[in-house]
DNA sequence: CGCTATTTTAAACATGTGTTTGAATTAGGG
DNA sequence: CCCTAATTCAAACACATGTTTAAAATAGCG
């Protein structure tokens, strides 16, 4: 395996497990076991590092997310919002043949990607990937076409912080249901669950 | 006024802003026009004056949140989740009496809290103010028996993920509304418009 | 005032950070 | 095989971090 993904791999997991901020790069090239220097010198910097690590995922979901999305807006009949999210499943299940672990990973680094550093990550993904959101957007829109643009905004806003806020603590929250509930959970479980509050969250009646 | 109280509303605004991992002793002591050593004789560590920033305002909220859930269990009609979560609207606004920008800094410091720091502040908070998760979590179920307590479990962490989610990032998420629908939003507008959301989420249909 | 306890201060400490350097090693094509 | 380009490596750099120290200043009380 090359310097570089092993690399990526050995970040990735320690970016999600403690955000960008709390781990170095000392972390990551031990973990790698590579010299320090290899991050600097195939990378740039830890930033570019972040955004490579980023990429990786987004190049691979992307275009999967995109088609789904799409193939709801060409569709003659009316998706339900239940349609639009589960358009998500799929795409996002995905990055676990990518790679081991994929779907935590990623999503957890996406919510990593908001809070830490004053959200430059939010930055470089609506303007790396906009395709992504306009797409949704749109899929939404044909499922609730009373929802105003700012009330889509607020709502869409809302549902990214349901998704990536429990993503980026799955891992203590389902070591709590299993305790708790003595039930085996995983992350394509959580994801199914949260589905239809989404849904439900998105649907609900406007206020004025 | 108090270096303990100088060092306190300067970090908590900073930790609001930049997060705890993100903010420094010497920012903060500077902010607060103080000596940098000033911290560690008041407050221990920084660790502690995380805790001391956190408590500051649970103090302040958890009696009158507890308050006003609990009326809602004693009273003899069965409450809606929109009372169950509008019931969190009066308490957390007083924040702004009790200190300017105070729901808005708490909020986000709450959103902070969460993802930093592996979630000690999660255990923090659910171990040293369990009376507020208990009387939430009985005013939901008497909104809404028929939800068993896992999926109460998971409905209320994809709530506390909206709203934490969307406050540590409203300071961005307005300047967009703002800008782009040219209307005027604060935190309280925020909030009004989250509460049908989640409502609706806690309330969606079960799957099973 | 005088004296003690509290608080403030500047300086240093030890450690951790991202990054750079220049020499050593390795690959790979002619 | 040889030579050049790409990569690896140990070391150092410059700076930022939380914490501690011991002297100086201040408060508060008898």
């Amino acid at each position: 395996m090359s310097t570089k993904t092993k690399i990526l791999d050995a970040a990735e997991v320690l970016f999600a497990d403690k955000g960008f901020n709390g781990t170095s790069l000392r972390e990551i090239t031990s973990q790698a076991e590579v010299n320090l220097a290899a991050v600097n010198y195939h990378f740039g910097s830890k930033k570019e590092l972040i955004k490579a690590v980023m990429s990786r995922y987004m190049n691979e979901l992307s275009p999967r997310l995109e088609s789904a999305l799409n193939a709801l807006c060409l569709d003659e009949v009316q998706p339900t919002l239940i349609d639009v999210f589960s358009a998500f499943l799929e795409p996002l299940l995905h990055l676990n043949s990518f790679k081991d672990n994929g779907t935590r990973n990623f999503l957890q680094l996406l919510g990593r990607g908001f809070t830490d550093n004053q959200g430059f990550l939010r930055w470089f993904l609506t303007t790396q990937y906009p395709g992504v959101f306009t797409n949704f957007t749109q899929a939404v829109h044909k499922a609730y076409p009373e929802l105003s643009a700012e009330e889509m905004f607020w709502r869409l806003h809302f549902t990214m912080g349901t998704i990536v806020f429990t993503m980026s603590s799955s891992d203590a929250l389902i070591d709590i249901a299993q305790n708790d509930f003595d039930r085996q959970v995983d992350i394509a479980g959580v994801i199914k669950q949260v589905i239809p509050y989404v849904a439900a969250g998105v649907a609900a009646p406007i206020v004025r």
